[in-house]
DNA sequence: GTGGGTGCAAACCCTTTGCAAGACT
DNA sequence: AGTCTTGCAAAGGGTTTGCACCCAC
């Protein structure tokens, strides 16, 4: 069953993908790959976010819970762990949102490509 | 001149906007605002940010930095206004990142949506 | 006539939609 | 028969590209 590659998939890797990226590595339709990841968002069991090129990526929800440094040169993709409690008690006091969901990303040069 | 049109737009709205947005705006060919909102980019008089529907939105640097609450009911945007510079300079030092820009954004429920 | 500013049309790529085929109960 | 899973083809929507036009210097 192609849902359970997909999930496999997602917790196996250690940065968000996108959807081309996942039919490169399963042998699917795309319309299924669609259909599939928005069944796991509605389900809450996976993540997506964006990184500014366009293409949503997902990251399994399985995963450690953590932030992103990409590379705007090579795209590279690095894991970052902030401890952000502090930042969102904080909002939840200041304002009247009722927040579900928080991007922080930060962009900029790799060590290997600062030169 | 369609340049100065663009960027007067940018500075006097609250909120970062799409390309599509810009064009209700502005009578002109979408291909002159892409061109010349990639120019602006490159000349870092403005910012690129995503709030996950697939649309770039720009934002001009002159406006105060902040982050955004972003209404995923309703699509609302509000400004918001955190103090990340401690956040930052912990990560210049603990990583070996070179960071140039970054993305804190909170997506939920405005007050409105909150039923 | 050379260069900057603008537009049109087409292409590109990610994503969505409508519909049909197959498998399993 | 009915439902669940998958695929194909087409359309949609944001973005990019190639080329031509026009105006000013």
């Amino acid at each position: 069953m192609i849902k359970n590659q997909i999930l496999n998939l997602l917790e196996n890797l250690e940065v968000p993908v996108s959807v081309p990226e996942i039919l490169s590595k399963i042998p699917a339709n795309k319309t299924t790959i669609y259909r599939e990841l928005n069944q796991f968002l509605s389900k809450g069991l996976i993540n997506e976010i964006e990184f500014g090129d366009g293409k949503k990526r997902y990251e399994s929800k399985n995963r450690d819970h953590h932030h992103h440094l990409v590379c705007k040169n090579c795209g590279k993709v690095e894991n970052l762990e902030i401890n952000e409690k502090v930042l969102l008690n904080k909002l939840k006091k200041q304002t009247n949102f009722l927040i579900e969901n928080h991007s922080i990303e930060f962009f900029g040069k790799c060590i290997n490509c600062q030169l």
